[in-house]
DNA sequence: CGATAAACGAGACGGTACGTCTGGTCTTGTG
DNA sequence: CACAAGACCAGACGTACCGTCTCGTTTATCG
């Protein structure tokens, strides 16, 4: 009965990633993007695309979690005081760089869709957290950080500030500037004089 | 000789407020506020608004500094790092309410468009960076933050965390959550086992 | 694969004609006939009319064809003559009534369209040429007109006049003058004295 | 009190020629021209325009007026019909060429413009008809011309050949033509068999 | 193995908005 | 008070996409 076109879900998916974070070329904006665009590029038609996905951003996602595959994993090995602190500055690492805009798109356009919202928090937000939130509870056990706190509350003060910079694009988002809010954070602001 | 008309000016940027943050009704998103809606709103015609704003974002960039009157002074009685406190707390305050999506979309306008952007930070951020520059300055000089850090790296640490939650929308967004925050901030994460 | 809807192509030619030469209330100038007015009235959008005609006039041109049906025919029976010579009474009669002043609009918009006036050329007057070119070669034959004269000379002496009238709107522009017109210019001007 | 300043005049008079009819350059077509086009050009504001003129039609009627200056005048030492044999010869080249164009133009734009087409009317064709009348009576007196018709109906197979080639761009607009317009007009078209 | 139901390309359709242009009016100095 | 300068409302321009909707035309099971 015709199954779903496993080419034209491919062509659309590279489509859209090649339009929008080509490896060579302008770059087209997420906004700018259109299903059309995709379309065209794709060979494919108007139609398909709107069989199954619900909206651009939609595809956007999915073509962005295929592309984004996890390239920030952490070292089991290494205490996992040491593993969240070079988990946070790959993470900072990559989200300086062209992954780091498109990401800054998808979560622009989420502002504005309550569904893609939930998508994107769904199917990479949330699985970022839990990588974070392992590793937290493993440095809660091995003594590093301090258990009267919450994971979530540990992954807000870690990574917030990677976010911050990439959506606000004001400020260093380095591996380097990453080390270094690490060794703060624990340490916490307040003087110890 | 014709200056510019004050009353166009106020029309347009009072009818771009009351089109995305309206008393009541129905909000209409950042995304979906066009032009045309707002010359037809205001009773004004497009050429005065190309006339004087770039671009869409420039007109609600305008609108919303007008709106958004700094809402959240600092107590300068009160002790630096009290002040902070509260200063982070109402800050949280205002961002969770219908300002805050507000905010949220005006940044997600600005990921597509360099220069809205430089305007944006030109005009908001940095005026909000100077504000807790100042108070974090005073709080290193009472002795109650490490001089060691630079202003912006407190900053960074302490109001990442505020537009992480309006940005992604995870996770709560007041007061009291952000009087914790702080708390935790200063204190910092490792464990002192 | 989704063939051209004839019902839009009949009510944007209908909308056409009813804006230009309405059967009641006032009649819009072909020059202030704008496509959005014609897209307006006939129900349909913008991309359809720019989809399969290049330009207004050409959509004109189109309805006037379809409208002006050929309503001066003439008479195989009569001499050619005679038939010619009510043939140009009835086109003088036609041309003085508002389906004349709509053909006057034509003509003049395509004095600052090649495109259009070539359009206009194939479409209706070279049909038209032909008509009076074949009563012309009979009456030539028949021996009531000069055989010395291309067929080309005499139209241009007979109808000249008639389009004269039309778009200098100077003078009558009926059967009766027609008539008139058309002994003198079989007659000649020249004195017999 | 600020009489009406003859320099703006003529700046606008000049330029409107220069945009439409320009010595070198591509010329603008009547219904591409303007006022602001003028404006520019002739730098002066709007609203001298307007002032002085209704329309856009008017300037170039004031402007073709003051630029076609009658090129075509007729020989009083010759017998009448020579001379109107002539003068049509004469009025033939000239419209035949780039003032050609721009007259039909004008009478084009008139066609929608009841206002501009009785001020054509008034001061260009009034006049040309003048002229041929004056040389028709002549003929009449002096017995070339038959004198049962009235001048009107002579000047209208005469000249309307040349108006008809004008404007519907068919068919030779010169001298010679003309020339052999005239014959056949005297002559007749009947055949003399 | 042939019917049949889906997925597909193609693309027309009614819309909305884009950013630009011109029209014509009105206002505010300047000379 | 004529004029320049130019702001203003109005509205059309032609283009790009939107999301929906036929259309045939594959194509891959299932009866």
């Amino acid at each position: 009965m015709a199954l779903r076109s496993e080419e034209s879900r491919r062509a659309i998916l590279d489509a859209t990633i090649s339009l929008v974070n080509p490896e060579e070329g302008e770059a087209i904006s997420l906004q700018k993007l259109s299903i059309e665009r995709i379309a065209r590029e794709a060979g494919v038609s108007k139609t398909t695309i709107y069989r199954w996905w619900p909206s651009k951003v939609a595809v956007v996602i999915d073509s962005f979690l295929e592309y984004h595959v996890a390239r920030t994993p952490f070292n089991d090995e290494l205490p996992a005081s040491e593993a969240l602190r070079d988990h946070l500055a790959s993470v900072a690492d990559v989200y300086g760089g062209s992954e780091g805009r498109l990401l800054a798109q998808v979560i622009a356009e989420c502002q504005h869709d309550p569904e893609a919202m939930k998508e994107f928090k769904d199917r990479f937000w949330l699985n970022r957290l839990e990588t974070s939130t392992t590793l937290i509870r493993r440095a809660q056990d091995e003594g590093t950080i301090r258990d009267d706190l919450s994971s979530r509350e540990v992954a807000d003060i870690l990574y917030a500030p990677i976010y911050f910079h990439l959506l606000l694009q004001s400020g260093p988002l380095d591996g380097e500037w990453a080390h270094r809010l690490f060794d703060t954070a624990l340490e916490g602001c307040r003087s110890k004089k």
